[in-house]
DNA sequence: CGGAAGATTGAGCGTAGTCAAACCGAGTGG
DNA sequence: CCACTCGGTTTGACTACGCTCAATCTTCCG
């Protein structure tokens, strides 16, 4: 039975343990806040792990509407959407002063040509992200718009601790129209729904800072039924 | 600029035609109408090519609701996410009478050690899968449900046209609770939304019979403004 | 201080969900 | 042969969740 837990649980394989690996590596590149690591449509040469910082990955819809497609934080991995057709399907920008490193995608399959054990770990990193895309499939598809927030705090609560930080004490760094937008929801609801949720004592909300008193009913609030 | 067609283009390299590959295939295994072919959190020891016929994805909600995640079709690829943990994470059960070929996971993985092409070409066809997964959120993040079954019967429509079919005619082997599902909305929405473009002489329905009269006033729905 | 950008809250409305009834075709049995 | 059921579909009436539009408030920064 699925758990709908959005959980893509930390692997003790990442991609940054795998010996010699780390050759690869170009020296970081920093990012300031809404600077742009690569847009849409560009060739895709290499993938890129998040050292520190937190960023969005977005799509250009016909209409010149940006849709949030992800948000990504340290230890993240970037560009794995890029890989079938050579060009990148998203823009990533910095939501805040962010640093990546570069691996080129050309030297990485070279690596991996005599490494069985990175073609599995790749091969893992591409699945986790299609586990992780289904999982938001689930949240868009059928639950309210309190639910989905619930989901997502519940989300960057869980990625903060397994980073080391506080899981119920937290900055997010997007705006709530770019959690709207990953959310398939209007920033006034999600304003709303934040509301709500600090009305049932669930959280604390003060702008960008959030404190989640009760982690249980946070989870509760998720895993309710859409009647 | 993000053109949001649902589209998983063709690709000249399928897993099928990799020289060799043929060997690692057991003979194919034939599926009646309802049979499962792999539950969700069994061992993921294979994936499989579907030779013919057409299957669904589901997993199963906390609340034993099943909720629709992919329909396949001949030639599309199989338990892809469950490389991430091993375990399948899906249910996979064919709509009518389906073939598929199992490829052993471990067989791949040893004949891939010694091919940069066959990794490659895996790599491409995780990636692929995390785009179609990507266009999928856009539809049901931001369309109205109109919107959503056009865009569902163009990607039906494309994917039989890359397989020899009419582009124009076809049947639909899934129920409109399975559509339903899998777009996010009611059977009673998916049935109302079949009439409006049945109205509006963009289709002909005949229970799961579809014409489509007028491609481009579907694409028209599809790409119009959801105001 | 004024302006801009982001966030909150309210009022009204529309899309899609819910509940219910009717319909249809296929299969079964009297 | 017809009555019956059963699953799937269609359609209608009502409701409600979330969107739109608008006003207000806060924070930040020139």
């Amino acid at each position: 039975m699925h758990t709908a837990t959005l959980q893509t649980r930390a692997s003790p394989q990442t991609i940054a343990n795998v010996d010699g690996l780390d050759h690869l590596m170009a020296s970081p590149r920093r990012l300031l806040e809404g600077e742009t690591l690569y847009g849409e449509g560009e060739k895709c040469q290499s993938i890129y792990a998040i050292r520190s910082g937190t960023v969005k990955s977005t799509v250009t819809l016909r209409d010149g509407r940006e849709q949030v497609m992800a948000f990504q934080i340290a230890g993240e991995i970037l560009g794995l959407d890029g890989i079938a057709s050579g060009r990148h399907a998203s823009t990533v920008v910095a939501l805040e002063e962010t640093h990546v490193s570069a691996v080129s995608y050309a030297d990485l399959c070279e690596m991996a040509a005599g490494n069985a054990k990175l073609q599995h770990v790749i091969s893992r990193l591409l699945s986790r992200e299609i586990v992780r895309d289904q999982e938001l499939m689930l949240l868009l598809g059928c639950m309210s718009a309190e639910q989905r927030l619930a989901g997502f705090l519940l989300n960057v609560s869980r990625k903060m601790h397994e980073r080391g930080y506080s899981a119920s004490e937290f900055n997010l760094r997007m705006s709530r129209a770019d959690i709207g937008s990953y959310l398939g929801m209007t920033l006034e609801t999600v304003s709303r729904s934040f509301s709500a949720l600090q009305k049932q004592r669930v959280l604390d909300v003060d702008k960008k800072s959030i404190r989640i008193r009760e982690p249980e009913a946070l989870v509760h609030a998720f895993e309710a039924q859409v009647h």
